[in-house]
DNA sequence: ATAATTTTGTTTGTGTACTAATAGTACTGT
DNA sequence: ACAGTACTATTAGTACACAAACAAAATTAT
């Protein structure tokens, strides 16, 4: 890269993330309108668990404290998951998916593998390994 | 890629995006605390093309019409840009940003270039290149 | 055992981001 | 000229995403 490059917004890694997210998105809710992909990052990790605190699923579907609040809010309203205080640590909130959150899991997994697929359409497939391993190594 | 493949969420590329984002921004707002990466996109873009209509910018920046008025509402709020109806086309916002905004989008430039370097600071020359283009291919 | 610290969850406030509905303006075709 | 269409902006509603401040519970350090 010559440093001396002026400043163009649209070769800025940030901006062309948010455009690629963009177009992410709007993929999944063709797709998948039952849930956003936020909730279907929590049920899924949640149904893969078993069971997990609140603070422990956010922490592994990368939400902060506030957002996996509000993520999880909104999925046991659809009693997709269920939540209780935790006996022996009377800070932790336990959620497990219910029945309903499983079978909806199951039924939209397949979906969000196509959406995957959809998203990474322009690419080959060692692209899109290239890809995936790029992006990993910026986390 | 092997179909055969379970759903691993971290695998995916909108899980992987997110988090790629996630850590860009966080670097955006410890260099660039003046701003959002939106607000600057939309003020490095009017900036850049000396004037433009709301919806207009909107389209360059990638925002919708809903988006880009609360952006644009907040830069204007700090007197970063001005806004006045258009005499030929009364449907159309003009937007101009006003000294001040000049100033401080050149004050915050070369930042905004420092930020994209840490954000690839984990990638070499040729690695970046790659992942920009292959980011820009999923547009 | 008690004090200091850490962990977990909640709340408030700000800022994207999208959908859908509405209204005013401009353009097009007949 | 006028009807239908397209464009621009606004508003309301939902959903992330983060920071900061708070409270309750658990852990640790002395």
């Amino acid at each position: 890269m010559d440093k001396s490059d002026p400043y163009v917004l649209e070769r800025q890694i940030g901006f062309v993330m948010r455009r690629a997210v963009q177009r992410h998105i709007a993929i999944f809710s063709a797709l998948i309108p039952e849930m956003t992909p936020t909730q279907f990052a929590a049920l899924a990790k949640l149904c893969e668990l078993g069971q997990a605190s609140q603070n422990e699923l956010g922490r592994l579907t990368s939400m902060d404290v506030a957002t996996i609040k509000g993520v999880v809010d909104r999925l046991r309203a659809r009693s997709l998951i269920n939540s209780a205080p935790l006996e022996s640590d009377k800070r932790r909130l336990m959620l497990t998916p219910t029945r309903k959150g499983r079978a909806l899991y199951r039924k939209c997994a397949p979906q969000a593998a196509e959406v995957t697929r959809q998203t990474l359409a322009p690419l080959g497939d060692e692209e899109h390994r290239q890809l995936l391993q790029l992006l990993e190594r910026l986390t």
